[in-house]
DNA sequence: GTCACTCTTGCAATCCTTTGCAGCAACCGA
DNA sequence: TCGGTTGCTGCAAAGGATTGCAAGAGTGAC
């Protein structure tokens, strides 16, 4: 039988309630007492019971986190930096992956919600309506998307595509490719919505490519089409989209960067990993997750507006899959361009 | 305020102990009034409370997951796994992710015990003395390890192994080398076991190259040494490491699988995807998540042995890292002119 | 008609902790 | 010396579900 209360208090010489304070709200008991208690309570080796604390304060210590895909590297970060977090704090974390189902969301969030004192939600893909009808009474803190009533954290992925564009735009491309991501990812629309606006601003034509599945394959069905598009470059949706296009482009024999050249985003580890390494806009996810809990703790602690937000920011890591925007007249003939 | 097993009493005209069996052990309430319970129950969207459930059961229906790095790809997959069989049962899962340091198991161990029925403990990189030491009296099952006592889900690494060395064997291959993995990793001492029982079987050379970490920069490091080692084929301890000597081959100019041919294990997604796609060994991460789950629950209602062993086999993969032995004569004119 | 038995159901204790309330002592200022 | 604080401590009541025990109703056999 495991140690309780009870033990603590009769091996102490008190009641269970000096015990209870004794541990929990030091400063109401005094020195000497609390001394003996304390004592008592290392000796045995005592440990509250969860579920006993949980059923009279109604807080469980833990926290939920819902993740489209734990084998996406990126989320892999977020849940890092969640775990980090969650255990300073002495919260636990239940980790719910829904495999891109947008319409496993609502249910793993009900179902997630009676276990813990509040969620945080990863890049959900559930509309807003449905999502705001899942609302439960526990507390929400969305990540990578915004949606009015509710608090988010959120990375600055336009000014990410800014980077992007003017980094392109600075090597001479004047015509850039999309890779766009799932529609109802609210990222993707930031993504494009800042490719757009600064395109138009430095004067780069841009290309829309269709919304395409946020994988490999993804990738590698997209890289025909964004070859054929003219453009120079491509921005793809994420890293692994990006790798998608870089192996198909290989495998075509097209020359990365120097007939055309490839952008990410998130900089996932096997990002810098690949030949040539990824240009990509760097994300700080491990941070974000963090943040998420920060905002989360506040929020159970009644602590500042009910609906705060936070945006980080992004930054462009220059690598080797971006280069000089090729001649238009060597873009026929490429030996003559590689020569240059 | 939460619906109680208090209201759907009221509601359905009966006591509280009624519902409580109505809903658990339907078996021992007549037909019609179990159906009145559940009307009632359905009705006013009544959810046990765990913490209360728990409380008096002792039981916290949590299951909790020790991985060394989330960030792998090949625990992703346990983690999918384990969550999957998991859901099944109604069990929830705990993750904990030790950042491949040995020192922290422990103590996340103890942590997670208070507040789970029982643990699947992923390759644990502790010594086995440390591991039993920390041994609590929750249940534990291992994952990709053996120890004396515990029951365990391991995959046939040995057998992985001789169908990687036959393989390499049958395509002329006389000399082989390993890039071992982290000394206290029982998986790694397992896939040198059978590397060198199959090598002598089949009278291959067999080369071990030193204790790497498991990750990319482990396959850099050992790359150079694995050319240099005169073998004209290389085997690494996880598909990551094998990424990581592509990369560096490839960085040298290196033809795989001509020159030399590379063979990984795990099959990770990324495997398929890299150019040359990856040979590799598929151990079923996924399905000794769900396998581990299984035997922890069977452990927990007492059914069968103390500690049963589950041995799941392994694949092998055969893509493009691959190919024929190279003409011993053509690699020292190939050597020959490097040198000059 | 009565006894023994089974089948259902309700009562009440129990799990362990937190916390409102009250009691008690010591201490301060008047 | 006494009323009023202040500071500690203990009592006892939750909190929601499970479960041993017992009571009541119904059934079948003699």
């Amino acid at each position: 039988m495991a140690v309780t209360i009870k033990d603590v208090a009769a091996a102490a010489g008190v009641s269970q309630s000096t015990v209870s304070r004794a541990l929990s709200m030091p400063e109401l008991v005094s020195p000497v007492t609390r001394a003996r208690v304390q004592a008592a309570a290392r000796r045995l080796g005592y440990e509250p019971n969860r579920a006993a604390r949980g059923l009279i304060t109604g807080r469980t210590a833990n926290l939920g986190l819902v993740v489209p895909d734990l084998a996406n590297p990126l989320f892999a970060a977020v849940v890092k930096g969640v775990q980090a977090a969650a255990r300073a704090a002495d919260y636990s974390v239940f980790i719910a992956d829904t495999d891109e189902d947008a319409s496993a969301e609502p249910g793993l969030l009900r179902a997630l919600a009676k276990q813990v004192d509040g969620i945080v939600l990863c890049s959900p893909r559930s509309p807003d309506a449905e999502l705001t009808e899942a609302g439960t009474d526990t507390p929400v803190v969305l990540m990578n998307r915004q949606v009015a009533g509710y608090p988010a954290v959120t990375v600055d992925n336009a000014d990410g595509m800014r980077q992007a564009v003017e980094h392109l735009a600075a090597l001479g491309h004047r015509r850039v490719c999309y890779v766009a991501g799932p529609r109802s990812s609210w990222s993707n629309g930031q993504r494009e919505q800042g490719l757009r606006a600064t395109a138009e601003a430095v004067g780069v034509d841009l290309v829309h490519l269709g919304h395409f599945p946020p994988r490999f394959d993804g990738g590698v069905a997209a890289a025909d089409l964004a070859l054929a598009s003219g453009a120079s470059a491509v921005v793809a949706y994420n890293d692994i989209v990006a790798l998608g296009l870089l192996s198909r482009l290989g495998a075509r024999g097209v020359a990365v960067p120097d007939r055309i050249s490839v952008l990410g985003c998130d900089d996932i580890p096997m990002s810098a990993m690949t030949h040539p390494a990824l240009t990509t806009v760097a994300v700080p996810q491990h941070e974000a997750g963090r943040a998420a809990v920060a905002m989360l703790l506040a929020l159970l602690s009644d602590a500042g507006p009910t609906a705060p937000q936070r945006e980080l920011a992004t930054q462009l890591v220059v690598r080797a899959t971006t280069g000089v925007a090729p001649d238009p007249a060597a873009l026929t003939d490429r030996r003559a361009d590689r020569s240059r």
